[in-house]
DNA sequence: TAGATAATTGTCCTTGAGACACTATTTGTC
DNA sequence: GACAAATAGTGTCTCAAGGACAATTATCTA
């Protein structure tokens, strides 16, 4: 049997991307120019270029880095999504990455002012289903349930979600963070222990006050690997 | 941007599929009977059949349903492996599948007696990579070792690995199971504990002797659903 | 019937999350 | 300058579940 018996699937790589903005948890979506969903939301991907990327890790990675204008501190593969129906061109598959930014690092090429086909989306927004509610193109709403879970899971279980932050930022904004992600309230006496005990961090010496006491500023160490805990939190 | 523009990529899907068998872990290698990698030992696997298949799960289910006669009672899709060298014919994708299944429960088409092409084989050769050592086809090497860092990851939080396990079993047998897994020992108080809250289970009524005392066999209730602990073993 | 072997249970220890109150530091108001 | 408000950060007790390990129970063999 060889694969000259068979007609091969259509495939491409698509990403959700997650940041932290306005309070608020939010993915990176594209209007999309083209057939099939044209005008629909989308996800940032595409297809796979053979000739420039070795892997599609690289692909999702490149595809990101043209929106943003910089690379993801953090993008680990989600689920490869694939059925016969899911693209009315016909059986295809879609290898998913999940990744992290913060908004402020990122440079959009296309503000939303401008021009509406690049913008952040208030997850909230996606899940709330109701009222003038347009769904995302093919199967990307699946797509991003499946990333949000996955997202929650790591947050009750490792310090993962501080990619969203940029790389200076105080415990009080993790603690904002977790509770937004999670959607429930944290104590933060627990959060600190983790911080503490995960021992990828540094202070920067500096602080930032936010009307009130000031805050200490942390930074990711130079050699800092994720760390797993133990325990989910509750 | 079309799919015009594009090479596709090769497209697969390979399984890993996990036994318990002789006091020791195994997985289901098939000989490769074509080039590339002729006579290599290799993933149970192909390509997709876009007329047969709907989605890529569906393909591995029916890869191994052909080859071990029996539909795995655990079937999850692992990651998928993509490059531009991982396959000499060219750019390929292979959406891999991690399954389990009690060797008890399969008929496997050929036996290793009649025919070497299919083979339960000890994890444990695997991860030896001195003295005579055939390597894998493709990066089955690869793929077999993050399943088993999959495998091992769930069986510190969930009760996964009783689908190694045959329909009924005793909680000596699930003991060894995690232990072997695990690659130390753990505390029969602990598994005991856990089984007991996980409330997947049931007494079948009927006991079994291994030379002392008889054990309790027990089944998966109907409705059992798989449970995460929130905590992880030592 | 005693001894061996494995199944199962009892109980105390330890770790880390949850609750919650307390202290510390900065800003603004009078 | 004293003090109130607000957020940052700490102390400490409780609780749940895993780890250690010994005690008890059931079954088989000699």
């Amino acid at each position: 049997m060889t694969q000259e018996n068979f007609k091969s699937p259509l495939l491409t790589v698509d990403s959700v991307l997650f940041t932290i903005k306005d309070n608020s948890l939010k993915i990176l979506l594209l209007k999309r120019k083209n057939s099939p969903f044209q005008n629909s939301w989308a996800l940032p991907g595409g297809f796979i270029d053979v000739n420039r990327d070795d892997s599609a890790e690289n692909t999702a990675s490149r595809k990101l880095t043209d929106k943003t204008g910089v690379t993801p501190p953090y993008l680990e593969q989600l689920n490869t999504f694939s059925s016969k129906s899911r693209d009315p061109r016909g059986w295809s598959a879609s290898i998913a990455y999940f990744a992290l930014i913060a908004h402020e690092e990122t440079n959009l090429k296309v503000t939303p002012r401008n021009d509406e086909s690049a913008q952040w989306v208030d997850v909230e927004s996606l899940m709330d289903e109701t009222a003038n509610y347009q769904p995302l193109a093919f199967d990307h709403q699946q797509i991003f349930q499946f990333a949000l879970e996955r997202l929650k899971q790591k947050a009750l279980y490792s310090m993962l979600p501080v990619f969203c932050l940029p790389k200076e930022f105080t415990l009080g904004e993790y603690h904002t963070l977790i509770e937004i992600i999670l959607g429930k309230s944290i104590q933060k006496k627990t959060l600190y222990r983790r911080f503490e005990a995960s021992n990828m961090f540094e202070e920067t010496g500096e602080t930032v006050a936010t009307g009130a006491r000031a805050a200490m500023l942390y930074r990711l160490k130079e050699d800092a690997e994720l760390v797993n805990f133990e325990r989910n939190l509750g």
